[in-house]
DNA sequence: TTGAAAGCGGTACCAT
DNA sequence: ATGGTACCGCTTTCAA
């Protein structure tokens, strides 16, 4: 915890050095630095060549005590490598970029002491905007949690966005990024039923999980529109991974019950279904078909290519910054009463190879 | 007009809120939030009973300023959504927040502006170390680049880390966290030569990027220890995506060299290479058999499974942070026989499903 | 044990 | 156009 000064911290120039070596006061030398004062020039060329001289750097930690400084948006994720979060990530960090701001990182591991502690030390850096990424658990405890979390935030002039996670309910100062993420399973479904499919394995996600659920609603939805009885018995819950694909397909072709298509919750889960197909002799898509959701580069790596549900994760990430950024821009005193914009992108069906009529002996 | 003027609300409290709710000093607060100072049980009771009413943090900035603070790693990549990246970057912020340290991340976009835009934001951040990552282009203009950014960073108390990057010539003040590339890739060759494999299409990398040039040169050195030949005409150099994997073979496949087997430079350009065979009709691994590099998760997605070699990636970002934590604890005691300046970490096949003997007609 | 006060490195207001 | 200087919020002597 105590954190001395390190040796070589004592080496690191300061504004009144370049003040001094330049023969100025330290007022001018952040008037140069700033750029946003008039200076004379031979001011400037002096100041500037100390700075070089020096290897000078302003004090962000300085800077920021003392009223400006870089607004700074820290991203709160489960895990950096899964594909989905890290296009979110990188959409948001890219756009903060462009504007000059900075971007924090931090995994949860799907813990939300860690989550809790993640939120609290942002906010003791006095980020300008907190984004918590993917879909969440336990609906009723979720919204009290995030509800404190925005209040939290909010106080200390920090905004919480949420991006593809269930929209905050009552006056509760967040913005929320989703995509149409039951619409998404709804065309995903059509598109295997107009196929002629009908018997179709179907692995939403975890029971729990608010992105689950919704692609399950999608489903089902699609299910009824074209007249077709869903079987809760299709039905096969777990992690977005690709062992859980597996698994729930090996399970299915052993004990039933029979499936001429496979509706997988994300790409990953169907790139292990297809192992599993491949492993049992099935072709795909000439013995069975398989879709997937989410879009990410392994859909279309996987031979055959995937069908699956473009989501706009970067796009996403670039709308949560752009969001908070303008609230920071045109906010000032109109934040009283807004329950939090609530921004929703759009998917759609990419048709690729994985899908034919199902062929019935 | 809103007229919420309530306690605080004109931002966020301060430590001097705290202290004057609780009546006692600023400095007793500070002791209590520290907890590095003996205090009496009692006023620890009335500041935090007050600290939960307002839900008060410390300002990190002033922390930081004042002499305190959290350490912060900065992590610098090309691409966020690079899986091998992405992975480096799980293991530096999982051992980062292992020591609540914080992580900062920033990418390149293989910018050399942007990188050198990067190092000095980071530089004004006071971060404890600067952690590039992935291969370099133009090794002369590259080690003076590093040597500056290193002595820089350096003198301002930070460390730089160069992870699967080359080392540094000479004396200068950086930690180098690598693993044994061209090992990786004499052992990757050799398993297809012994497999009887002669005629290999090789797709390395980019020319001038470190990691492609070492991969080469290991094969090379595998096929002179087999006292097999080897053709530079089977080399096609290009990115590291499944586009130029696609594209290399689809060409080679047309115009020729004809080519029993693929080595593809990481399992993403192995991605497209398989792609680009199946479009042809050829059957993986009946026809041709394909090897990747890296073993991220794709690697054992694709059908067949790929065999290819694990890098440690993870590992090497843990590894990393430990080194610069270490390093900045000891001061001046460091762990005997260590060598804390270059670490080199193993590499080793992965035998999975994408390789079977030639069949020659 | 607790309090008062001197910085830490900048910024910006007030003079000149 | 410059210089002087009072803060920003916190940590850490130095006294009491």
């Amino acid at each position: 915890m105590s954190q001395r000064k390190v040796s070589g911290d004592a080496g690191r120039a300061t504004i009144r050095d370049v003040a001094e070596q330049a023969g100025v006061s330290v007022a001018s030398v952040s008037r140069v630095l700033s750029g946003n004062y008039p200076v004379s020039e031979e001011l400037r060329r002096r100041v500037m060549k100390v700075v070089r001289d020096l290897d000078y750097v302003t004090n962000a930690h300085a800077r920021s005590l003392a009223g400006g400084g870089t607004p700074t948006v820290a991203i709160l994720m489960d895990n950096i490598t899964g594909a989905a979060f890290a296009h979110v990530a990188k959409g948001v960090e890219g756009a903060a970029t462009l504007r000059g701001w900075l971007s924090l990182v931090g995994t949860t591991g799907n813990d939300p002491e860690r989550e809790l502690a993640l939120v609290n030390l942002m906010r003791q850096q006095g980020v300008a905007a907190v984004v918590l990424l993917g879909g969440a658990y336990d609906q009723d405890e979720y919204q009290l949690r995030m509800a404190r979390f925005a209040r939290s935030l909010d106080a200390a002039g920090s905004r919480l966005v949420l991006v593809g996670r269930p929209s905050l309910e009552g006056d509760v100062p967040a913005t929320t990024v989703d995509y149409d993420n039951e619409g998404g399973a709804y065309a995903m479904a059509s598109h295997l039923l107009s196929a002629g499919h009908r018997e179709v394995l179907v692995l939403p996600g975890h029971a729990g999980l608010s992105t689950a659920q919704g692609r399950l609603r999608g489903a089902q939805r699609a299910f009824e529109a074209y007249g077709v009885t869903f079987d809760p018995g299709m039905v096969r819950h777990g992690p977005y991974d690709d062992q859980h694909g597996y698994r729930a397909v090996e399970q299915a072709l052993r004990d039933g019950p029979a499936f001429t298509a496979v509706l997988a919750g994300t790409d990953v889960v169907a790139a292990g279904a297809m192992q599993a197909l491949r492993a049992a002799g099935l072709r795909v898509p000439e013995d069975v078909s398989i879709v997937g959701y989410d879009d990410i580069p392994l859909a279309s790596q996987l031979t055959p290519q995937l069908t699956t549900v473009h989501v706009p994760y970067e796009e996403m990430g670039r709308v949560a910054l752009r969001a908070v950024a303008d609230l920071r821009e045109g906010g000032g005193g109109r934040r009283k009463g807004i329950d939090g914009d609530h921004l929703v992108l759009g998917t759609h069906v990419v048709v690729r190879n994985s899908v034919r009529p199902p062929t019935r002996p």
